[in-house]
DNA sequence: TCATATAATGACTGCTGGTCATTTTAATAG
DNA sequence: CTATTAAAATGACCAGCAGTCATTATATGA
C-alpha cells in the first residue's frame, strides 16, 4: 500500500508546512494579532484548508508551543551529558535555559504563554498533550540531575527531588519572564540590567543546593 | 463651582460602576470571553457609554489590574508592620502573597497577566502608569524589608537589595503562577500537592537568606 | 422659555474565526 | 482512454465581536 502511505506523508508534509507558515506570521505579528486569512496565504492554501489541519487558531499555536518544548528538551539532553557532578547538571539545566530564551525568544514566548494557561490544555488533544510530555520531560531532566547531586554530594539532602525540581524550574521560569517582560521598567525605575538578576538568581541557587 | 465637582465626582462614581461590572462579568467568564456587551448590560448603560470612561476592553481590564495592586499592596503595607526582624517581615511578604493569591484569586489573576504582561503597557496610559506605581511601590516593601534584615543582621549580606528583591518576587510569583496553573497537571503525573510545593519553596529561601 | 453644553444611546461598520456546499484533483476500474 | 468514486481544497458565507458616530435626551444658566 505505497500510496496511502506516500499520503500519509503529504499530510505531515502539508501540516509542518502550516505550523512553518503560522509560526512566520504569529511570531512577526503576535499570536492576537495574526489572523488566520494571514496563515492561510503565507501557506499558500485557502482559509479552509487548515481547518481540515487543524480544529481551531489555538491548536495552531499549540502546534507551535510543543515544537519550543521539543527544541528545549533537546537542547538539555545534550548540555546536561556535559556536567560532572549532579549539581554542575543543575546549573547547566539552568544555563541552557537561559541561553534558550535568548537564542530562541519567539519559542521562549511560547513557553511562556504555556506555563500561563493563556491556551488551555485543559482539552485532552493530541497536541496539548504532547506539548505536556514534553514539559514534564523537561522536568525530568532536573529532576536526575538533583537526585545524581544528592547521591554524589554535590547538592545537600533536600526533601522530594521532584518538589526540587518544580520550583527550581518555576523559580527560573518566574525569573525570566519579568527578565523578558518587565526589564524595561526595572532598567528605567531600578537601573538594574538583566546580568544584575541573573548573577543574583544564580547566587541565590548556589546557596540553596550547597 | 460645586456644580463642576458635584459631575466630576458623578463621573468618577460612573467609571468606578463600570469596573465594578467589569469584574463581575469578566471575573465569571474571562476576559476573551467577556463581551463590552455583557459589562454594559451589567452597568446598565448602553455599549457607547463605555467607551466614554474607557479607550477599549484592555483599558477596562488595566483599571481592575489596578484594583488588584492595590489591594496587595495594602495587605503589604499592613502585614509588614507586625514583623520584628528584616528577615521576618520578608517572610511576611511572602506569606502575604500567598495569602491574597487564595483570598482574591481572581485579582491574582489580573496580577499574573500583568506579570506576563498579557496586556502591553507600553503605551503611556494613565491606568497602566498607575499600575506600574503600584507595582513599584510592592516591590519596594520587599526592599525595605530586605534593607532593615541586613542592617539588623536577621538576613545575610545581599548585593544590591533591588536585585535581591526583584528576584525573590519573580521566584515567587513564578512558583506561585506554576501552582495555581498546573497544580492538576503537577498532581496527576507527579503526585505533589501545593503544600509540597511551598513548603519546598519556603526552605529555599530560608537557605538563600539566613 | 429658550439656548447651550454635556451625557448617553444604539444602529451601524469592518473585521474575525470558523463552516460548509461546491469544485478540483487524484486514484481506481472497466 | 474514459467513467466513477474518493479525497482534498476552496472561498463565499455567517455569527459575533470591538469600536464608532450621528442622533437624542438631560441638565444648566440666562
Amino acid at each position: 500500500m505505497g500510496i496511502a502511505e506516500r499520503k500519509a506523508r503529504e499530510r505531515v508534509h502539508r501540516r509542518n508546512a502550516i505550523v512553518d507558515a503560522a509560526e512566520d506570521v504569529i511570531f512577526k505579528h503576535g499570536f492576537s494579532v495574526a489572523t488566520m486569512a494571514q496563515v492561510a496565504k503565507a501557506a499558500e492554501l485557502s482559509k479552509g484548508t487548515l481547518y481540515l489541519y487543524f480544529k481551531s487558531k489555538e491548536e495552531l499555536y499549540r502546534a507551535i508551543i510543543l515544537r519550543g518544548f521539543v527544541i528545549l528538551k533537546k537542547m538539555l539532553r545534550e548540555a546536561t551529558k556535559e556536567g560532572k557532578t549532579g549539581y554542575d547538571k543543575v546549573i547547566i539545566v539552568g544555563k541552557t535555559y537561559v541561553e534558550f530564551s535568548e537564542k530562541y525568544p519567539n519559542y521562549f514566548t511560547t513557553i511562556l504563554d504555556y506555563e500561563n494557561d493563556t491556551f488551555n490544555l485543559a482539552a485532552a488533544e493530541a497536541e496539548s498533550l504532547q506539548a505536556l510530555e514534553e514539559g514534564n520531560a523537561v522536568i525530568t531532566i532536573l529532576v536526575r540531575a538533583i537526585r545524581e547531586g544528592v547521591k554524589d554530594g554535590s547538592i545537600i539532602e533536600q526533601g522530594n527531588p521532584f518538589d526540587t525540581a518544580f520550583v527550581l524550574w518555576s523559580q527560573f521560569t518566574g525569573v525570566l519572564q519579568v527578565m523578558k517582560r518587565k526589564i524595561n521598567i526595572i532598567e528605567h525605575y531600578f537601573s538594574l540590567t538583566k546580568e544584575d538578576l541573573l548573577s543574583t538568581h544564580w547566587r541565590m541557587i548556589e546557596r540553596m543546593l550547597k
